[in-house]
This record gives structure tokens, C-alpha cells and sequence, in this order.
DNA sequence: CTGAAAGCGCTTACAG
DNA sequence: CTGAAAGCGCTTACAG
């Protein structure tokens, strides 16, 4: 049973040509009758021929493959981009090898060494949160291996980008809670390591300026990883807190989750009293009550436009390769929790 | 800059040893001695030899690579599965391909045609929802590339699968609920084509048999996909209906928190006067008030045995393969949805 | 302990 | 329109 493939050659033998008409005609060369190739085709499929592709790779030193390394799967942001980026390359004819650093630096670097054996297309990567320099995909990019960034990007290091304008997003979410009428707004912010958050809090920061509101500084927490339990936290620290928000941008739809649970269960009513609005649209954002506001932050297409930017890399014919950072417009959804009539 | 990749050749060349040598001594072959091991990994690190794994699985018939097929990779349940298949290959050596299906029959029949070209040293699949015959799987296996199927598997086929116990878990849910004092259980079920939300109804109506209370056809309701909007329609449909429940069973946790937040609404006091049963343990069900009583799937554990007992049948030496079924021991996750004090 | 040789299954430049 | 030949970069059985 096993190891009955049947090659190029046997096919040849059986219908008297040679091996080169044989891939020539599967490859649907112009150079092949178009008799001959029906022969070849139909034998083919009788025989019940299946290419080698490691052979062709081999041969053509190209595989149809894109590596992608990713903090975790499991986490709905990912595997959203992921997803983006497996639609887009199986509409391409590319096959997508997944790796996991699990926010390690020390995977990163390990996968990043052992991608460089894999004679992989390109790949693309997002950040582990402990990553701070890059030279371990430098080597990636002097093999001349195309390769493309998103969302969380190296700032030492020229790359393809792909990310969303998080200033502009925080800023628009800020002024959204501005205009239905708060004063006094809070932030919860993730780690100030990574430059979304950073971007955030900045963008948060703008539109009270732009709107000559005061920056509180006791009204921006901050937390690690913006988890449910931190957001908790948090709202627990604006509760017994003598200045209180009337207002929440959080950067994240977990904490601003756990926040309206939390001041629901103190008869804080949201939005009238202190209007909320999250990032990242999960799922749990249209399920919550209220329905949270929140920011779309477009990971599906994330995935994408990485993924187009990297097989336009890969197939262009010169070699100069260029860095090209892509910026994709997010989306205020407005739901109730932030809206006033 | 590009294509200046140095192979096993030209280290021999600068060595004055042969390839096969070379080969060995980067291998750690045992026959090799220490001093020219370390010459060699000396002078391969020093012109950054990078080893290609494509020539290597192409003369090995090996690619140490897991093709994986899900519906779909943005799933929580299909993320956390791939986690575990990515984890468990990872520290085995492995890479791991994925293709989404998209629940689409005719996708996964072109996947599982290209797949045959990709020389994969074995396959993981969960069937889509449109899958009712696996003839285009039996090629595979024809090739004698190993495969496991895992959550949706195939009935008219003899293969290895990995799956949990549908019906127990649904009977020890159920039976949760009568001691909890629920004397008429509903139960919203998913599409009855699917194996284990037959085995859901199954074990929901034997735990009532043994209970001896009645099976009353108007408390099971049937949805297609088991959405959130679908559990929103069934609430109502439970509002309106003249036999009421005082207790629910659902067949994932989507629909059991709309059923949550339409009771709620309906100021029907959640577990007091109707306590319910979600299935999955999806990370809502931590989040929604009351906290959820579900079902732990294990499918970050199911991703793992599934990697477990592909590799162990990629590495069995003898042809012989065997198919065996692995049945993972779920939990019920006690919260505060369905306990009455 | 090391080397020469063959070959994995394709593709493609060259020739006709 | 078709074929012969070379070769991609490894690995391994065989020989010494």
C-alpha cells in the first residue's frame, strides 16, 4: 500500500514520452499539444498520479508556504489575523505554517532560527510582549526571506508594518464620550512597554486637550495585560477613588467589561452616570449589557493586508526590497454603553 | 545578498572533508569523531550555515510537518485545539500547516486533495458541518499518511478520533440540574445531523429517565448553529410557551447566556427560579452574571492527544496502522447559574 | 572514523 | 512540439 506513489517517470514510462513532456504537460505548458496533455492528464488521474511538491520546492526552491508566528493562537485578536491571513494565502496558493511563541522571547528567537531552515516563502510575525530588539529576524530579512509585522511591530528595525492608527482610534473613542457630555475621563491602559497602549494613552491625552478638558492623572490606571481581573481592579480603584469619572475610555473590551459589571453592581448606571467605551469589538461586546461601544480593530483584514503586502514581496521580480508601513482606518462602533440621548 | 546560502558542500570545501562527513557530523552522528564534530559546527556557525530542511525532507520523505483542517480557525474551541496541537508538535519536532475549511464541503475536498501533494507526515481534522461521507479522506489514508480526526468526526469510516463523551456530559449536566431541583428541564440542542449534539439530547433524556421525571417534546428546542441570536429566538419561545422550564441544559454557552439575558430582562431570577447549564466553558461564561455552569470541552487537551497519537503512529515503525479512539474526560464547572442553595 | 557514489522527483535551459 | 541531460542539497548504504 504505502510507497506506491507514482512518479513523473513511471507515468512516462507507461505513455512512451519523456519526464520533461510529462511535467511540462501537468504544468500546463504552452509549449505541449493539446492532445498530449489530455493524454498525460487522463493517465494521471487513472494512475492516480499526485505531484511531489517537496520535490518541485526543491527543484524551484520556492514552497507556497508563509510561516507565521503569533504570541498564542488562542487568543480571538490572532486568531482573527489569523484567519485573514489563511484566506487570503489559500486564495493565493499558499500553505500557512503556524508558530506559537507564547509571549517568550526566548521561543521567538528559536522559531525565528529554525524558520530560516524551513525555505519558507515569507513570513509574518507579531511581537511577544517581551520582545524588545529585533536582531533575531534580522537574519530573516538578509537571507532575502520577505517579511511583514502587525500590530505589534519592532521600532529598531526598518520592516514591512502592518497596524492601525491607535492614536487616532483613542482619540476618536475620547471625543466620542466627549460629545455625549462627560467631563471627567478615565483611561485604563495597558503596559506602556508596548506602543499601542502607549498610542492609546496618547490619543486618549489629545482629545481632552483639543477639548480643554483637564488631564487627571489619578484617573488613568494603568494595568499589565489588560486582563478581565485587572479591569476589575480598576473599577474597584475609581469607586473609592475621591475624584470620579463620569466617563471611561479602557483599551481593551475585557477591562471595559468588567468595569460596567462592576459599577452596575454599585447602581452605577452605565451610560447615564459614567459612559464606557472599550477596544477591540470582541464578541463579548454586542453579548454584555450594555451593549459596549467599542473599536474595530479590523484584525481579519489585519491579516490580510499582511499577507498581500508579503506575496506582492514575494513575487516581484527585483530584489530591492522595500519597507512599506500600512496603516488600516478602524471603526467607532456606537452601542449604549456609552450613548446619552 | 540574496541566494548566497552555503550548503553542506561548500563546507566540505572549506574543511577539507567530504559532504557526507559534514552531513554526519551536523547530524551528531555517533561514528564522527568529537574533534571534527566541533571543527565542523565551529566553521558552520562562523559562515553561518543554514541547513536545508526542504532537500533534507525531500531525501527523507519526511517533512516533520502535521497538516491540520479545521472549519474554522476564529472558533475559540478551534483555536484552543490548534494551541494544543501546535504546543504538543512543537516540542516534538514538528511544524504545523493549517487550513480552514469554512465548514464548506467543497473546500474541504480540494484541501484534502492538495494536502495529498504536500508530503505531510500526517493529518488532524475536524469535519465541516456539510461533511456527511469521508471518501476524500480515504486517499489519505490509502497513501498511508496517518490521520485523526478530533470533535467532529466521521461515522462511515474506520480512523483514528479523538473526541469526548457527549452523552455523559450531557447526562451529568442534566442530572445536576434535578438536584438542584429542576423538575422540568429544557434543553436547546444544535443540528441534529451532527453526532454530538445527538449524544447532547441523548444524555439530557436518559438522566430525566433515570430520574423519572417526564421528557416533555415542547422544552426541546433545535437550532441550526447554536448562535447567540438562535438562544435569544428559544428564550422567547420558552416565554411564551405554556409549560415553562425551571431548569435549561444548553448545548453550548452562546446560547445559554442569551437565555441568561432575555430571562434577566424578563426579570426571571437566575438560578432562583430557572437555573441553567451552558456546554464549552467559553471565557463568557466566567464574565456573564450569574457566572455560567458549563461543560470544560478540553480542547486544548483534545489538541494534544490528538498530536500525541499522530506522532506515535508517524514514528511506529511497522506499517500496521491501527485506528483507536481516545474519549477525553470532560467536567462540569459548577457556578453560580444553576446552584441553589 | 571518513569518503565516493547514487539517488530522492522534480524542472528547465538547451538542442533539435 | 518533444527529449536528453544536468542538477537542486541533502542522506545513506557500501566500502575501506
Amino acid at each position: 500500500m504505502k510507497n506506491t506513489r507514482i512518479t513523473l517517470k513511471d507515468l512516462a514510462k507507461d505513455l512512451n514520452l519523456s519526464a520533461s513532456t510529462i511535467s511540462r504537460a501537468l504544468g500546463n505548458h504552452p509549449a505541449i499539444s493539446a492532445s498530449t496533455k489530455k493524454r498525460v492528464q487522463k493517465k494521471a488521474e487513472e494512475l492516480g498520479f499526485v505531484p511531489n511538491s517537496i520535490a518541485s520546492s526543491f527543484r524551484k526552491k520556492r514552497t507556497q508556504t508563509i510561516g507565521v508566528i503569533v504570541p498564542r493562537i488562542d487568543i480571538h485578536f490572532h486568531s482573527l489575523v489569523i484567519s485573514g491571513i489563511e484566506e487570503f494565502a489559500y486564495n493565493n496558493g499558499y500553505n500557512v505554517t503556524i508558530f506559537q511563541s507564547k509571549d517568550l522571547l526566548k521561543r521567538e528567537k528559536e522559531i525565528a532560527k529554525t524558520l530560516q531552515n524551513k525555505m519558507l516563502d515569507g513570513v509574518i510575525v507579531c511581537l511577544g510582549i517581551e520582545t524588545k530588539s529585533c536582531d533575531h529576524f534580522k537574519k530573516i530579512n538578509k537571507l532575502g526571506i520577505p517579511l511583514v509585522f502587525y500590530d505589534r511591530v519592532p521600532t529598531d528595525f526598518d520592516a514591512n508594518k502592518i497596524v492601525i492608527n491607535d492614536f487616532e482610534s483613542a482619540y476618536l473613542a475620547t471625543e466620542h464620550l466627549i460629545k455625549n457630555g462627560c467631563k471627567q475621563i478615565g483611561h485604563i491602559s495597558g503596559s506602556q512597554t508596548t506602543n499601542i497602549f502607549k498610542a492609546r494613552l496618547e490619543g486618549y491625552k489629545a482629545a481632552l486637550k483639543k477639548y480643554n478638558l483637564p488631564i487627571e492623572e489619578s484617573l488613568i490606571l494603568f494595568t499589565n495585560s489588560l486582563s478581565y481581573e485587572e479591569g476589575v481592579q480598576c473599577a474597584e480603584t475609581y469607586l473609592k477613588s475621591s475624584l470620579k469619572p463620569d466617563g471611561i475610555f479602557c483599551a481593551n473590551d475585557y477591562t471595559a467589561v468588567s468595569v460596567i459589571q462592576v459599577f452596575r453592581k454599585a447602581e452605577i448606571k452605565i451610560p447615564e452616570d459614567v459612559a464606557i467605551v472599550g477596544f477591540s469589538n470582541y464578541p463579548i461586546s454586542k453579548i454584555i449589557e450594555p451593549h459596549l461601544t467599542t473599536i474595530n480593530d479590523r484584525a481579519f483584514q489585519m491579516g490580510e493586508a499582511a499577507t498581500k503586502l508579503l506575496i506582492r514581496q514575494i513575487e516581484e521580480k527585483d530584489d530591492s526590497i522595500t519597507s512599506e508601513t500600512i496603516t488600516l482606518k478602524t471603526e467607532l462602533i456606537i452601542r449604549e454603553s456609552s450613548t446619552r440621548s
